[in-house]
DNA sequence: AGAAAAAGTTAGCCTGGGTTTACTTTTTGT
DNA sequence: ACAAAAAGTAAACCCAGGCTAACTTTTTCT
C-alpha cells in the first residue's frame, strides 16, 4: 500500500496553499516554492499523479484531485494547529515557528496532534 | 563541514543510553536497540569513527569520545525535555511521547527547544 | 510571424541510509 | 581444545529525493 512521504506532502501542501492563494500552479511555482529544482518537482509530481493526487495536461498546470485535497488539507491542519501551537504557547517568534511546523507537521503521531488541539481549544492561552 | 544527521545523532544517542545503563556496546547491541541490520550499524559508526566521535578496537566494543559524547548529551537532553513535555503538558501516552519525541529531537530549532524548556521551568505545569 | 524567453521534461548522476548474502573473527560450552 | 554460536565486517544492491545538462514545448514580445 501506498503511504505519502514527508516530500511529497510537501509538495501537495504546496499546491493546495498556491491553488488557495489564487495563484496559477505550475512546475515552476512548485519549485521555487520549495526551493527545489524544476527536474525534482516533475519527478515529484509524476509520482502524485500516478497515485491520483493531482491532475494535469500535458505541459499544463497541475491542479488536487478529491482525494489529493483531502490529504493536503490535513497536512495543512496540521501545520497551522503546531505553528499556532510553537508561536503563541512556546512564545517562538512566527519565522521560526513556521519552520519547525514545516518540518514536524509530517512525524508527529495523530495523537501528539490532538495534545495540542486540545490544549489550543482549552483555552490554556 | 561536517553536519549529523539524523540518523548519526540516533546512533549516538543509543550508544549514550547503553553505556549509561551499564550495558556493553557492541554492533549488535545497537542494532537491535535501533532496529536496523548489524551492516547498517557497521556503517555507521565507521562513519562516526572517522568523526572522532566514537572510538573502537578492531571486533570491540564501542566507546563515545569526549566530542562524542558531548554531541549524544545535546541530543539526548532534547529527548529528555521534549517527551516530558508531550506527556505532562499536552496528556501525550508515555509511549507515544517517547516515540514521537525521536522523531523531532533531531530537527526542532533551538529556540523552539528552549521555548519548551522555559514553559517546564516556570512551573506552568 | 518569428525570435527570444520561459516553462516543462528527460536522462543520467549523486548521496544517505537502509537491505541481504556471504564471509571472518571472537566467544562460549561441552 | 575445538566445534558451534555469536559478533562483526565487506560487497553489492536498492530506494527516495535531490541535482545538472540538455532537450522540447509553449508563451511572449517586438
Amino acid at each position: 500500500m501506498f503511504c505519502l512521504t514527508s516530500s511529497l506532502e510537501d509538495y501537495l501542501e504546496i499546491i493546495y496553499i498556491l491553488s488557495e492563494q489564487g495563484l496559477k500552479v505550475g512546475i515552476t511555482d512548485i519549485a521555487k516554492a520549495l526551493v527545489v529544482s524544476k527536474p525534482s518537482a516533475t519527478k515529484a509530481i509524476k509520482i502524485l499523479k500516478n497515485e491520483n493526487l493531482v491532475s494535469q495536461e500535458k505541459y499544463g498546470k497541475i491542479l488536487l484531485t478529491k482525494e489529493g485535497e483531502k490529504a493536503a488539507v490535513a497536512v495543512y491542519d496540521k501545520h497551522k494547529v503546531i505553528s499556532k501551537f510553537l508561536n503563541k504557547v512556546l512564545g517562538v517568534s512566527e519565522k521560526t515557528a513556521e519552520i519547525d511546523a514545516c518540518k514536524i507537521e509530517h512525524i508527529l503521531s495523530k495523537e501528539t496532534v490532538n495534545g495540542i488541539k486540545n490544549y489550543l481549544e482549552n483555552g490554556k492561552m
